[in-house]
DNA sequence: CGCGCCCCGTTTACAAGGTAAACATGTTTA
DNA sequence: TAAACATGTTTACCTTGTAAACGGGGCGCG
């Protein structure tokens, strides 16, 4: 039965990426493996190398067809309602962008690890670019922006310090060892101390320590700040 | 005679970790193998497992060298001249980061995927916030600003398109293809090749098409200055 | 002094994963 | 109909991480 499956559809690249990126999105980008891809494919993984060059082609490709569902993102939204408002045409695309990549977790990590330019992101960039000039800056300020912009431009920003895995049951949470912690930390990091005390306290208006999306808008804003300031007139 | 060297210089987490940094150094991350890093040792592969727990505890452990090997740099650094003045003094210390980080060209990589918050982090970003704080700013503000920098708080900023391998010589850039790809990214891309002839016109005035350290001070001023503009006052 | 124990590196072995090469089978073309 | 081709399978090999058992040398303790 697996067979009259594999006669109705034939492989091609387009079912290889689709497989890979359903793997992804189940067990994360370590997940993927060309027998795993194959297996969820009802093939052989050998098989895979018809459609595309090697695992690296694989996960170059990745990254393009996600691009892709970005731009198909942006294309629906609605025309910029004035084009020379950049800065909110600019922060509309920017977290559309977010919103797709938030559906494939793996992909941020991907794109970061994955300095390939296809024509997908070639022309997410082309309209972003577009938008700015549109705004009025001139050709250089807006090669400087796109660098300076970075993964933020694709809707995330690499956290430093990602939990990974939580998973702090509540019993182990040790009272007297989290105030050793806080006491030997006072010392010796005297500012993260105040910071985390501070936090703990109002820790109750946002879920969680630092809600993302927030955060990512933080920064996002702080970036048009700092361009706007570079818009001359 | 390797035996005698061994007798001489017993293993220990140190001179791992420091073998580790030089594979690195000479061959890349990928280049970081167990047996490399033994070799390199004059040693089996499975001896280093009393010093390190696994392969990814060695790479944890690499990013605590290298933001030691940082901390060191800034502790080396001038007392400021004037504490109230963040912009110069954070500005200063994230400059001296990256300074370190171009001796390891692999780090900013590690560092991005490993979300691990050891020590010598902390003790980074203690003084990072320290900064911040004395310049008048708030704890929600300084907690933003952290999760808003990422890693150019350490003096990189991941690129999204790196070529790797430019590798392109002379010969072959075929000056008809190039005019065919240029007539045709006109057509999909208008502002892509806008851009590329713009550049293209002015590319000497920097050596390469982008400067790295310029681009990453661009941004980093931007960053200053729409933090600069939550200054409040 | 000698015996046993432990520290530390070695040997051996295996599993996971990428991929080359030869092969089989069905389809298309001359 | 026979040859060429496309597509998936089988086998096999190599690299790499790591578990497990082993060995030997130095050190403390009887």
């Amino acid at each position: 039965m697996t067979e009259t499956q594999n006669r109705r559809r034939p492989l091609n690249r387009g079912r290889v990426q689709a497989a890979a990126v359903q793997v992804a999105d189940r067990d994360g980008l370590k997940g993927i493996t060309m027998r795993s891809v194959a297996d969820l494919l009802g093939v052989e993984a050998m098989a895979l190398y018809r459609h595309v060059s090697g695992k690296n082609d694989l996960l170059d490709s990745l990254v393009e067809v996600v691009v892709a569902e970005i731009n198909d993102a942006c294309d629906a939204l609605p025309a910029p309602e004035d084009p020379a408002d950049w800065r909110t045409n600019l922060r509309r695309r920017i977290l559309t962008a977010r919103a797709t990549l938030l559906e494939h977790r793996w992909a941020p990590a991907l794109i970061s690890s994955h300095g390939t330019m296809g024509p997908a992101l070639m022309r997410y960039f082309d309209e972003f670019g577009a938008i700015l000039a549109a705004g009025g800056f001139t050709l250089d300020t807006i090669h400087h922006a796109l660098h300076a912009f970075g993964p933020r431009a694709l809707g995330f920003s690499p956290e430093l310090f990602e939990p990974e895995a939580p998973a702090v049951t509540e019993t182990d949470l040790d009272e007297e060892a989290a105030l050793a912690d806080m006491a030997a930390m006072a010392e010796t990091l005297p500012f993260l101390a105040r910071m985390a005390e501070h936090l703990s306290h109002e820790a109750s208006t946002t879920l969680g320590w630092c809600d993302d999306q927030d955060e990512f808008e933080f920064g996002l804003d702080v970036m048009l700040d700092g361009l706007e300031k570079r818009l001359e007139r």
